[in-house]
DNA sequence: GCGACAG
DNA sequence: ATCTTGTCGC
């Protein structure tokens, strides 16, 4: 199966193949060097065309080094538990223009806290062989207590008997966000590392940037 | 069958 | 995600 097929299934039968082809490659192992370089990536959408920016920062600095878009047609829709078909593409594609090879990757959405284990940052952290984490602002499958309201405090998300990941309370008051390690790195690393890149809002900072260029550059386009 | 459901 | 302004609360 090569990058083509596996980026753009022609239905939901062939994403389902693809999946669980991929689910034996996924790793949840200790990260093997501390990051200095770090990429966050999100996706913004116009009616036919995903727009993906990627930022990569220094770490733990996160002084930002390069920036990266890409801008792709929409060929799959998006539908619960198959998001790596629809933004897929296009982070893929930015996050390869990269000059400089991030050693850890923040995607928006989760890795495998999913029905398969396989959400967006498990996905993308398997095609390009790079330790990847999830953080999405939204739960997509599992349980969990609701973490003490003040920022620090998490709980575990529990699926299947199974610890997918945490829901971390990443800014007091404010609703918590959702971690779950995709590739190459384990829960308790993911959470940390998470940690790490907050600042005074509920996004972490290296996403909130990634954010900003997607929205920045789809507006660019109209 | 009913309800849930990343972005 | 996207369509959209002001507004309530810490």
């Amino acid at each position: 199966m090569n990058l083509e097929e596996i980026l753009f299934p022609e239905n939901l039968e062939e994403a389902d193949r693809i999946q669980a082809a991929l689910l034996p490659k996924l790793k949840l192992i200790p990260l093997k060097k501390k990051p200095k370089m770090i990429a966050a990536a999100d996706a913004a959408f116009s009616e036919h065309q995903v727009i993906a920016g990627v930022c990569l920062f220094s770490f733990p600095e996160l002084e930002l080094l390069e920036t990266r878009v890409a801008v792709e047609p929409l060929t799959f829709p998006y539908r619960p538990g198959y998001l790596s078909f629809c933004e897929g593409p296009a982070i893929f594609k930015a996050i390869s223009r990269l000059k400089h090879k991030p050693e850890l990757l923040l995607l928006d959405g989760q890795g495998i806290a999913h029905p398969r284990k396989m959400g967006l940052a498990t996905f993308i952290g398997i095609l390009l062989e790079i330790p990847s984490i999830g953080c999405a602002k939204s739960i997509l499958v599992g349980q969990f207590q609701d973490p003490r309201i003040k920022k620090g405090n998490y709980s575990e998300i529990v699926y299947r008997g199974e610890i997918m990941g945490y829901a971390l309370r990443s800014r007091t008051g404010a609703k918590p966000i959702f971690i779950s390690p995709g590739h190459l790195i384990t829960p308790q690393e993911s959470l940390n590392l998470i940690q790490l890149c907050l600042s005074e809002y509920r996004i972490p900072e290296p996403l909130r940037q990634a954010h900003f260029l997607s929205q920045k550059i789809k507006l660019a386009h109209l």
